[in-house]
DNA sequence: CATGATCGTTAGCAATGCTAACGATCGATC
DNA sequence: GATCGATCGTTAGCATTGCTAACGATCATG
């Protein structure tokens, strides 16, 4: 048993630089930020920068949606996202039509291709990702993915 | 036990696009992702960008260091640290002094003022982590103890 | 059908990434 | 001790990505 309380404790006054509010999410945030920069690595592979990744990835999970869905689901503004679809419409990896119910609007679309780069980058990072759990016991790999249910569960109004 | 074979097992003849190689390593990097958009959100409060709070970081908790050493710890061109490097030393976060054993090199240090900053801002991400994992029961806490403390121990290479 | 709201684009700015070129210094070799 | 290639950090110039502001086109409300 911790010594953690339940509730969810402000910074104990003061907050004595360099204090741990609770020690189990910091070593989380060490270990998110160590394995997802492991990961990028191989993102170099897919030949696309990060940002425009990131919104093929949308647009291949989530299907097809407006420009403007598509910033917000990215955190960005729509002049920017005007001009990573752009680019990604230029490089052949997401289509642009028309919405037939809003002329103001259009449909992105992921092509075959953008579909092909963004699962074998997918693949990449997870197999990435399996590499760093080849070195888990079975005990542990247990406790991982009920830890990851969990998270899963909590974080499931994300992205 | 589960069917996944202990060997690193090559991504399967033909890849059928959207074949998942490891469910755990794909779950993992999905709350991994998510985990960290949900906790980068309360940077803002640091009135630093994020390439500058991480150079920041690797000096505060790893110690100072030459502007190589911290381009090669940070992945990036000795010219974008160098540019990183002057901005932090303008807004008074980082001192930039002459190395007394070489005289191309410099010393890089944080300040006081770097300190406060980056360890409240480390802080919030930290409370906003635990936020997440109020929702988690005592044995999920246990799980998730276990495998962070896993994954430390094979990601101890990285960064 | 007039008018304000919304959608997406463009223009212009700042920050961050790169490579190339450079000056200063180091270290090894003669 | 002089020379010469290697290394350190900076600057210049480019592309990308983020922003806000301004705009034209279209929608929806009255």
């Amino acid at each position: 048993m911790t010594t953690t309380s339940r509730t969810s404790r402000p910074p104990a006054r003061g907050t004595p630089a360099g204090a741990v509010g609770d020690p189990l999410a910091a070593a989380l945030h060490t270990v998110a930020i160590r394995l997802l920069r492991q990961v990028r690595a191989v993102d170099r592979a897919s030949g696309l920068s990060a940002p425009r990744l990131s919104v093929l990835s949308v647009l291949v999970f989530g299907g097809p949606r407006s420009l403007g869905a598509l910033a917000a689901a990215e955190q960005v503004s729509a002049a920017t996202m005007s001009r990573l679809v752009t680019a990604l419409v230029r490089s052949g990896h997401v289509r642009r039509t028309p919405d037939p119910d809003d002329a103001r609007a259009v449909v992105l679309t992921a092509t075959a291709k953008g579909r092909r780069v963004l699962l074998a980058g997918r693949a990449r990072r997870v197999q990435a990702v399996a590499t760093v759990l080849e070195g888990l016991s079975a005990a542990e790999r247990r406790s991982l993915d009920r830890a990851t249910r969990a998270l899963s569960r909590e974080l499931a109004g994300v992205r």
